[in-house]
DNA sequence: CACGCGTGGAA
DNA sequence: TTTCCAAGCGT
């Protein structure tokens, strides 16, 4: 394979996107090397999130925590509230390890070897890839579905993936070159993202419009093929918001593992085709006729949303009364601050009843 | 290795 | 409205 990679770094060189925790190419080309901490931050993000969603969050983390030392020292809750609109929420349970792991074993210093990368919380090969070359200029080669797309379309692969990542890794091996690591693969991914993009690909202005086999086949368009996925289904659920007479919220942080895990929210029944009522209070509850609608990645959930007001004193079954002042709802995650904001207000229209 | 795991924007 | 999907990881 004839050296692609510096017709790529030329195009890079002149149509780098700009982010926060990016250095310039001419300032890389320089020496210049980023944060290692706000790389693998940024890095942590990304993964399965949009560059902009991540641009927002990326601010408020190094705005609280600017050192891996001070993120090490948070309260866990504190990142579980900053990271709640984000998803995928053990990135952020991983994030808090991973730092604490940095911090304790590595004497506060990411480590810039891949294989060391690869042993923190939260750094898979992706990862692991993305801060050796960025953060530390170390080549490896990065295999995201950018670049399993853009790997599938210069050799004209049909073969669906999972299966054939493999492959596609040899052949982003084969790509990357020795110099300007960090370049590259950041050059690769945006060539992905803003030319060789799932839908439409920009074929006529990409650096790698001549060499590109589906180009000439016509195939890119639809590559790379995927093993289709089992479509999502509906689950039923009920969830209790209980105000006791001084205002305070009833909320329970939820187990380490599984949906939602580490998150605050609204106790819940258990969500499926037939749900069980599993109320946190034995009280008198009012079913408010609203239904809350979240998608996850793989079901739809509909929340029956019951209510109740309760005394001071009361001793809940499960989860803990938190006070008015002490609740902040951008701490929960979008399914249940979708609950929060159908909760019947004064304000609420019979328009905003679930049909 | 297949699956569980969020969210919001685009088409 | 529905589907697809975006710089993946852990189990």
């Amino acid at each position: 394979m004839r050296d692609l990679s510096e017709e790529l770094l030329a195009w890079y060189d002149v149509n780098a996107r700009t982010m926060p925790w990016r250095v310039d190419p001419v300032d890389s080309k320089a020496g210049k090397r980023p944060d290692p901490y706000f790389i693998w931050m940024s890095e942590v993000m990304l993964q399965q999130t949009t560059v902009a969603a991540v641009k927002e969050y990326f601010r408020k983390f190094t705005t609280i925590w600017p050192t891996v030392h001070d993120l090490a020292a948070a309260e866990d809750a504190d990142v579980m509230a900053a990271w709640a609109g984000l998803g995928y929420y053990a990135r952020a349970r991983n994030l808090l390890k991973c730092a604490r792991v940095v911090v304790n074993d590595h004497g506060g210093a990411f480590p810039d070897s891949y294989d060391t990368l690869l042993t923190l919380p939260g750094v898979g090969p992706y990862t692991a890839a993305a801060v050796a070359s960025i953060a530390f200029n170390r080549k490896a080669t990065v295999l995201d579905g950018n670049v399993e797309r853009v790997m599938a379309r210069m050799h004209d692969i049909h073969d669906p993936l999972p299966g054939v990542k493999p492959v596609l890794m040899q052949y982003a091996e084969t790509f990357t070159p020795n110099g300007r690591a960090g370049d590259y693969a950041q050059a690769v991914m945006d060539l992905g993202a803003t030319i060789c993009t799932p839908k439409n690909p920009a074929c006529g202005i990409c650096p790698w419009r001549d060499p590109c086999a589906a180009r000439v086949a016509g195939t890119a368009a639809e590559l790379p093929k995927k093993t289709p996925k089992k479509k999502t289904p509906i689950r039923l659920g009920y969830v209790y918001v209980a105000r006791r007479d001084d205002g305070a919220w009833l909320l329970e942080t939820r187990p380490e593992k599984g949906l939602l895990g580490g998150m605050l929210a609204f106790p819940s029944s258990d969500w499926s085709d037939d749900p069980t009522p599993d109320p946190p209070i034995d009280t008198e509850w009012i079913d408010s006729g609203y239904e809350a609608r979240h998608t996850f990645t793989h079901f739809h959930l509909r929340l029956k949303i019951m209510t109740a007001d309760v005394a001071n004193p009361t001793s809940p079954d499960r989860g803990h009364f938190v006070n008015h002042n002490e609740f902040s709802p951008t701490a929960l995650p979008t399914a249940m601050r979708k609950v929060f904001d159908l909760i019947p207000r004064r304000d609420a229209t019979i328009e905003n009843k679930a049909r």
